[in-house]
DNA sequence: GTCTATAGACTGATAGAC
DNA sequence: GTCTATCAGTCTATAGAC
C-alpha cells in the first residue's frame, strides 16, 4: 500500500520500524474493542507514540487493511503442515501457536462476529477468509482419501466434517478467550484424534443427507 | 432498573412502548457495531426517535444491561424442553428461534467475543453466562445417564462433551451469521443425532483424559 | 520523523420549550 | 413525552514548528 522501499535501511530504517509497532498496537487493540469502538489515540497509546504519528502513516481504514493483510499472512502457519491427514494432526501445534499469539486470534474471532454485518469494512475480507479456509480443510481431507488414508466419503459429507471441524476450533477458540482455564489444545486434539479415527472406520457414511458446499 | 409502573396503562403506556422500541434497536445496533462501536444517535435512529428520547431513558450503560437482560430472558427458551436427551432433540428448535431472532444471536456472538477482555463492561456477564450455560448441559447429559437414556459416562467426559457441542453451536453460528447460506439447523442437527447415538452405543470412554470442568 | 496546536465533526448528556 | 438547542469532551485528520 505504502510506497516505502521495504529494504529497511538508511532513512526509512526508523519509519519501517514504527509502522510495525503501529499495527501490532493496532492488532491487539482492534481485537479488544473491534474496529468501531477503536481510537487512534489507544492505539498511539499502545505503540507508545502520539494520535499524530500514527496518522503520519495510516488512516484508520488503512491501518484495518494492514492489520488484516499482516494477520493473514501469518495464518498460512500450518500450510505447510500436510499433506493429507498429516494436515488435521497438526491443527494441535496451531493451538499452540493462537495461545502463543493471543492478540492474533482476538482480532480474527471479533472481526468475524463484528463483520457479519455486510456494511462492515472487514466483511468482504472475512467472508472471503472463511471461505478459503473451509476449502483448504476440505482439500485436505480429499487429499487423504485420495492418498488411502481414509476410507471414500462423498462430496456432502466431506463438507459437512469441515465445517463441524471449524465450528470446534472457533468456538473452542471462543471459549478459551472467555476463560484461559479451558484446554484449548487438548479438546481440540481430542477432537481431531476422534474425527480421524472416525474418518478411518468409514462409519461416518451410516446417514448421509444431500448437502453441497455453500462456501 | 427504572421506577415507572409496568401496568402499561394511562400516561404510561407510550413511555413503555418507546422503551421497547429503543431496547430493540439496541439489540440490533449492538449486534451489528459491538457496544464501543455504537453510538447514541444511531440507537436513536434505528428506532425512530431522535437520540434526546433515547437518553430520557437509559444512559448508554444503562442500555447495555437493559439489552442484556433482556437477551438472557429470552434464553429460557429451550429450558423447559428437558429432561435429559429431550434437552439435546430440542437444540434443533433452537437453532431455528435463533433464525428467526438474528440479532439475539449476533449480539450474543459479538458480546461473546468483544467481552473476552477483561476491561469491557459485559465481561463479567458474558462470562458467567458462558459458565451458566455449560452447567446447565452438563446437567442434562448427567440426567440422561441418571434416567438410563445413556449408559455412565465419568465426570471428565460429560464435561469434554459439552464443551465441544457448546463449540459446535457457537462455531456454526458464527459461520451461519457470516453467511445465511449455511445450515445451521442441519449441520447442528445432525452433529446432536451423531452425538446422542455416539453417548447411546457408550463408545465414547474408548479414551478417557483427566479433566475437570473449568467453567 | 516526531512533536504541538488546532480544525471540524461527532460523542454522550443536560436544560428547557411545547 | 418528545422535541430543539446546547454543553463539554473526544474523535479523525491536517498544518507547521523543530
Amino acid at each position: 500500500m505504502t510506497t516505502i522501499n521495504t529494504g529497511a535501511r538508511g532513512p526509512y530504517k526508523t519509519g519501517r520500524k514504527r509502522q510495525r509497532e503501529i499495527i501490532d498496537a493496532a492488532i491487539t487493540v482492534f481485537g479488544n474493542r473491534g474496529y468501531g469502538g477503536s481510537t487512534i489515540k489507544e492505539i498511539a497509546g499502545a505503540a507508545g507514540v502520539t494520535p499524530a504519528a500514527v496518522l503520519r502513516y495510516f488512516s484508520k481504514e488503512q491501518l484495518l487493511t494492514e492489520v488484516l493483510r499482516d494477520w493473514d499472512q501469518h495464518q498460512g502457519f500450518v500450510d505447510g503442515a500436510g499433506p493429507g491427514l498429516a494436515f488435521f494432526r497438526a491443527l494441535r501445534e496451531l493451538m499452540e501457536y493462537h495461545i502463543a499469539h493471543r492478540d492474533h486470534l482476538e482480532l480474527y474471532l471479533t472481526f468475524a462476529t463484528e463483520a457479519s454485518d455486510a456494511q462492515h469494512p472487514a466483511h468482504d475480507f472475512m467472508y472471503m477468509r472463511y471461505r478459503r479456509s473451509l476449502t483448504k480443510m476440505r482439500r485436505r481431507l480429499t487429499e487423504a482419501i485420495d492418498l488411502g488414508e481414509v476410507p471414500f466419503m462423498d462430496e456432502a459429507t466431506v463438507a459437512y466434517e469441515i465445517e463441524c471441524l471449524h465450528a470446534i476450533l472457533d468456538g473452542v477458540e471462543m471459549q478459551w478467550l472467555l476463560n484461559p482455564d479451558v484446554d484449548l489444545v487438548g479438546v481440540v486434539g481430542q477432537y481431531v484424534d476422534r474425527a480421524i479415527s472416525r474418518w478411518s472406520a468409514g462409519t461416518t457414511l451410516q446417514e448421509p443427507i444431500p448437502r453441497i458446499p455453500v462456501w
